[in-house]
DNA sequence: ATGAAAGCGCTAACAT
DNA sequence: ATGTTAGCGCTTTCAT
C-alpha cells in the first residue's frame, strides 16, 4: 500500500437528486420515481423532471443507490493473468454476457499466487460485489469458502463448489487419442501437464489406449511451457520414435514440433502431433497444429450466465463443457513405411 | 437490458460498524477511527476493537465509505477487446501497478464500436469511478471530453487529451527500415495498416528510405489480419521480388510468410521479413519473426502511473514510449546472388 | 481519547 | 400522484 488516497474532490460537477428536485419543483422522491418507476409518476411531471435531469446532466450515483439497495451491481472477476489469451477469451465471454445487464466487472489478477488471490478476494468482498467468478483458483477450497458461496468457479482444482463451469478434460484426452488411432497410429506417447486438468487429460489418454488394447507407451511430464515440450520430446525420442505425440498443451506441442524437427523428423509425415487448447498460434505455426479445443470464450459465457441465474434466484448448477478436435495439418494417417 | 436486478438480500452475513461498536462497548466513531486512524485511539481501546472486529469478520463496506468520502476507489478500463493478447498485456500492466493501492479496475469492452464505448463510459461514470483508462478509443474527441478530463488515454487517435501514453509508431517504422538497410537491403517494400498507428509507421518507412536515398518501393494496404497480409504480399510479388518486406503488424507478417513460401521464396534467404507488435506467436512461427516490439505491458503500467499521479494531485503529463527491434530469424543480410 | 450527531446520494415505506 | 421521513454504512466535524 505505497500510495494513499488524497481527500481532494474530483466529481464536483455531478448534480444530485436534490438539485434536480429543487429546479423541478418536486420532492426528491418524485425525481427518483421518475427515473426508476416512470409509471408511478404523472405524465406531465415525469416529462418535466426528465427534461431537467437531462439538462443538468444528472445521472443517479450508483454509490448512493447501491448503499440503499444493498447491491453494488459489481461482479468480481479473479483471474490468474489477464494477459493470457485463454483467460482473456474467458473474460471476453463474461463481458459479452454481462453487457447491458447493468452489471460491471471488477478485475483482479493473482498471477497464480494463492496469497494474492486471497487478497484480491478480500478486496472484492469489501467492494460488496454481488457475485464473483474465479478462474483457476489456486487457493482451493479454503477458509473463504463460506464467503464464496454464490460465486462461480472455472477451476478444475475446486470441485467442491456448487456453481462451476467445467471442461471435460478427460474426454478431451480420449478424443485426442481416438483421433490418432483413427489415423492408424498405435504407438501414441504423451507429453503430460500438471494439475488437475493435466491429470485428467492424461487419464483420458491412458484409458483410450487401453480400450483399444494398445500398450501405454511413454509419458513425460512437462509444465505447459515451450521449453518443457522440447525437453519432454527429446526424452521421448531417446526411447525411440513414436507414431504420434499427444501434448497436453499447445505451447508444449510447439516445443515438440521443434524437437522433432531438430531430430530430422517431419510432422506429420514421420510423426503426428496433437496439442490441447487451440491457442491463437495453433493456426499460425507450420505445420498448423491439430488440437483439442478448449472453448474458453464459451466457458466465460456460461460462467456469466450462472452468475445471472444465481442473482435471479435460481438454484446453483454445474455446466460441463465438451471439447472437440480441431483438425489441422500436424496429424495425418500413419505412413506405410 | 434484458435482465432486472431482483431485490433479495445476499450479503446478509456482513457485520456493520454498529454491531462491532456495540460488542466493543464503544461508539461507531471509535470503531471507524480504530481502523482508519489508529493513532487517534487509545492503545487499549484499539486493541479491543480490532480484536472484536477480526473476530466478527468485520470489513468496512466500501459502499458506505465511498458515499461519504465521495470516492469509489474504482478505476474504469475501457478496452476494445480484452481477449486480444496485446490489450490483455496492457490490462496486466495496469493491474500490476494498481495492485495494493486500494484501487480496483472496472472493466468495459467496446469491440471497437464507438456506440458501445460511449455506453460503457456512461456506465463507468455512473459508478463514479475515480478515473479511467481508455485504450484505443474510437469515440475520439467526442462530447464526453469534459467528463473525461482526468482520464488517461492509450489511443493514437486521441491526440488532444492531456494525459496519454503514446507509442512512437513513427520511430518504430524508421527502426524497422533502418534494421533492414543495415543488413544491406535496398528494395524495401511495405505492407501498411490503417488508422493513425498504421499511417505513422508508414511515414517512418518512407522517411527512413528517403534519408538513405533509397527509392520508395511498393506499398500495399492491409487491415492487420493474416489474410490481408497474404493478399498484400501476393500483390507485391506480382510487381517483382523485393529484398525485404516490412509489415505493419505481426499477423500480416505471418500472412506474408505464407505468401512468400507459396511463391517458393525462402525467408530470410531470399526475402527478409520484419513485423510489428511482438505478439506471442512471433517467436513461435518458423522462422521466428523479427519484429518491432510494442511494449504493451509497459504502456499499461505507464497509464496506471499517470492515473495515480493525477489522483495524487500532480499535473497531467504525456508519456512517449519508444519501440525497439527484436531480432529473430526472419531477417538476414542480403544474399550475394 | 471518545461520543453524539450530521450527512454523503439515494430508495422505499408510509402518509396524504 | 406526490411529499415526508427514515435509513443504507460509513466518516467526520464538533463537543466533551
Amino acid at each position: 500500500m505505497g500510495w494513499r488516497m488524497p481527500k481532494t474532490d474530483v466529481n464536483v460537477g455531478a448534480a444530485s437528486v436534490r438539485q434536480v428536485a429543487q429546479r423541478a419543483g418536486v420532492s426528491i422522491a418524485t425525481v427518483s420515481r421518475a427515473l426508476n418507476t416512470p409509471e408511478a409518476v404523472a405524465e406531465e411531471t415525469r416529462a418535466r423532471v426528465l427534461a431537467i435531469a437531462t439538462e443538468m446532466g444528472y445521472k443517479p450515483s450508483t454509490l448512493g443507490r447501491n448503499l440503499v439497495t444493498g447491491r453494488s451491481h459489481l461482479i468480481g472477476l479473479i483471474i490468474p493473468n489477464i494477459g493470457s489469451p485463454l483467460y482473456g477469451d474467458m473474460a471476453r465471454g463474461i463481458e459479452d454476457v454481462l453487457q447491458g445487464t447493468g452489471l460491471q466487472v471488477v478485475l483482479a489478477s493473482t498471477r497464480d499466487d494463492s496469497e494474492l488471490e486471497l487478497q484480491a478476494t478480500a478486496d472484492l468482498l469489501n467492494h460488496r460485489v454481488d457475485s464473483g467468478i474465479v478462474i483457476n483458483s489456486r487457493a482451493g477450497d479454503s477458509s473463504l469458502l463460506e464467503a464464496h458461496s454464490g460465486w462461480v468457479y472455472i477451476s478444475p482444482e475446486s470441485p467442491s463448489f456448487p456453481m462451476r463451469v467445467e471442461l471435460d478434460n478427460y474426454a478431451g484426452g480420449r478424443l485426442a487419442v481416438q483421433h490418432l488411432i483413427d489415423l492408424g497410429h498405435r504407438n501414441i506417447v504423451h507429453v503430460a501437464g500438471p494439475l488437475r486438468e493435466g491429470k485428467d487429460r492424461e487419464r483420458g489418454w491412458r484409458d483410450e489406449l487401453e480400450d483399444n488394447s494398445l500398450s501405454e507407451g511413454v509419458r513425460v511430464l512437462g509444465d505447459y511451457t515451450l521449453e518443457s515440450g522440447v525437453h519432454a520430446t527429446e526424452e521421448i525420442l531417446r526411447q525411440g520414435t513414436p507414431d504420434a505425440i499427444f501434448a497436453s498443451g499447445d505451447l508444449m506441442a510447439v516445443g515438440a514440433l521443434r524437437a522433432l524437427r531438430k531430430a530430422g523428423l517431419r510432422v506429420p509425415k514421420d510423426v503426428s502431433l496433437i496439442g490441447f487448447d487451440d491457442a491463437e498460434f495453433a493456426s499460425l505455426v507450420q505445420p498448423t497444429l491439430t488440437t483439442v479445443q478448449q472453448p474458453s470464450y464459451l466457458m466465460g459465457k456460461k460462467a456469466a450466465e450462472l452468475v445471472l441465474n444465481h442473482l435471479g434466484g435460481e438454484e446453483p448448477s454445474i455446466v460441463f463443457l465438451h471439447p472437440k478436435i480441431i483438425e489441422r495439418d500436424s496429424t495425418a494417417p500413419r505412413s506405410q513405411s
